[in-house]
DNA sequence: CATGAATGAGGTTTCATTCAT
DNA sequence: GATGAATGAAACCTCATTCAT
């Protein structure tokens, strides 16, 4: 696995030293990024419950009482992380498929390839696992992830498959089966990265997903269309 | 307190069995079953640092103090609910492949079908959501469900693909990422389930997997063979 | 002040002894009542948000957390200690005036003393001191003190005036400032006792009183009723 | 902080003057006693425990930081309301007195009218509530006050009685449980108008201090001077 | 002088665990 | 075996106090 989940102690330590000399009025503006950087990071690795706002401080290295400061209670922390990491998922999400005008396989390639990049591998992937693990406990997220995040992402793959069977590209598919099949690989990516990462279970993503497009585009494609 | 409150690595080694010989303790009757069933509830449900053993007693009918009776901690409790979870998706998996004489894509179909019916869709599911929300928590436990389950688990889907691809049912592939790949779209379908079905996504477990299946086994086929 | 207005050290040792052999089932029944009386001499001593949950375990010979199993939160301690000791003033002031058949005057006199032997004098007669200080903390309290037994109080002194004006016992007054005055140095008579206590200023509840009340009988009767 | 925590007895010696001669700090404008009303309305509605000092600068328009540059301590700020408070109180009662040439009678009428438009009525009276409220948490400001605000007031209530019993106006009298019963209705007025002021019972403080006045002025004078 | 971001000791509250009954 | 009252460590949260700006 390339990329390092959790923060390592050289990492908090540069962080420290990067922000300790900024003027007042930067680290007040930088503070809640700062704060909901370190939370994301611990809320992903050990849960909502079993993270103390301690380390959550510590991480993020100031006081504890700092958080309350930006946040009215760990609630409204793990609300604020859910949201910091939403927002951008979605900008970049929308980016994707304004006026593209290749074919619907290409779009899809395009799809999975930016949303990896842009999303699954980032910090923001923690997010993903976060509200698998926690959205019984908070529903209202829940329901919002749902609504702005799962409804948008879905309606991305529907316009593409519309597309690729409108044009023959693909074959007539039940498309709503089809979004949520196609979408899972590319979310248990992110849990095999957040949940089992530890043992020896080595998924690499580029393999993964060439896999999992090489599968679905031969899958969708209508059998005429094969060499 | 006469246990460590941590488990050594031999009480993992005895996760396959614990049920049948709990420690220092008898059991005769099906109490202990019925407090992991209700533990394996809310640990879905809340998580395992969120759920309170209060909860637990309460929703099996019995005491606090009972728990105590056949559990030394929480943690063992949860342990013996992962393995009460385990056993039985263990033997359910081994039926499947022994002496199957079919063709690989039906066998495919069979292991599918068969864990969701069998695993999938029943109590068991829900330890998958909870190994994901928790392994990084119990390294341990998750170490434990790699090697005896993961790992016995892409097995049998390497040896149907390995068939299929031998005698020329399927195309030639990067058998390791088709594996995780086609376990993907299944354990989403549980997290889904477990996750998101108070918010309006309803999804149709049996269209969802036979879409999943229909794409794979077109995606898996050779050009030629496809009409 | 012939009154320890806060239990002595020796008091609290004696009641732990006194309570530590009794069998599970009456402390479960008794606790409530310890906690309590211990949560009213600290309130009173200290008012309500300066005292710590561990002084009052602590002067209840209990740990922090058995505060808990009965009381759901310090507001509800709170409130369950202004209930304690209104009840039975409630109770106690009742008594008085039923069916009484003496003089107005003495009635006033037995009313007076009445209030001082069975309320004022005793532990309940904290909660006045609490109501005062913390009244404007907890307005519903507050209400609920004055409608309860703040009016019933005044009830029972306005027959007693009534009477002695109908009766020509007394003269013509304004009846219901007449009340107010009336219990005012009652009350006041508490405050100094649970606030000036330990400065020299030291009242003779007793000879106060007698004045109080001499003061008021002439001060009622009508000038041809004196001799 | 170079100040211990707890005020020195010489503090409280300085409570008097205090406010004319801050320690350490200038005060040319009305800004300290800007503070200090804003607290001691805090103080009195809230209790000294459960005023935030945040709360406090945001009633007298500063920041929480300003409080800082005037008083060391939120405890030297609560002395500073007392002193603040006490000079005035004072200084008003010791003119009452001066060369009064009535009749006793006149000059206790005086006494009690002119404490309560000059003392009892004004923000002023909010301290007799907080002492009252606060004094075993403070036990030298307690002190302080009584030692010059009881003391002195008792002094002047003494002279009059005194007066009045040597010309023969009054009857012979208990003087020194007389002095707290007539007081007493004075204190409680103050106390009505700041604890119960919300709940139902409208105390009219001038038909209460007339009645007052009036039983008190009966209940003094010997039977023969009755018409 | 004035600000308000930051601190951290100390408070309330929770809950896994124990043990007398 | 079963109970549930009791415990106390540890969590969340508050707020008096400091200090760089």
């Amino acid at each position: 696995m390339e990329h390092a989940v959790s923060c390592t102690s050289a990492d908090i330590a540069d962080l420290a030293n990067a922000t300790e000399r900024l003027p007042r009025r930067r680290r007040k503006d930088a503070r809640p990024s700062e704060l909901t950087a370190a939370a994301l990071d611990l809320f992903v690795e050990k849960g909502f419950a079993a993270t103390r706002l301690d380390d959550i401080a510590a991480r993020a290295g100031v006081s504890k009482g700092t958080l309350y400061l930006y946040f009215d209670s760990k609630e409204t922390l793990f609300k604020a992380v859910i949201a910091e990491g939403i927002v951008p998922a979605l900008a970049a999400a929308e980016q994707q498929l304004a006026d593209y005008q290749g074919s619907a396989a290409a779009l899809l390639r395009s799809l999975l390839l930016g949303w990896w990049q842009q999303i699954g591998s980032t910090r923001m992937g923690g997010v993903v696992k976060l509200i698998i693990s926690e959205s019984r406990n908070f529903p209202d997220v829940a329901q919002y992830y749902h609504d702005h995040v799962i409804v948008r992402g879905r309606s991305l793959l529907r316009s593409a498959l519309r597309r690729g069977i409108d044009n023959g590209e693909f074959r007539k598919m039940d498309v709503e089966s089809c979004i949520d099949v196609i979408i899972a690989p590319l979310l248990m990516l992110i849990i095999w990265r957040y949940s089992f990462c530890f043992c020896g279970n080595d998924i690499q993503p580029d393999a993964y997903i060439d896999t999992h497009f090489d599968l679905l585009i031969n899958g969708l494609m209508p059998p005429e269309a094969r060499t």
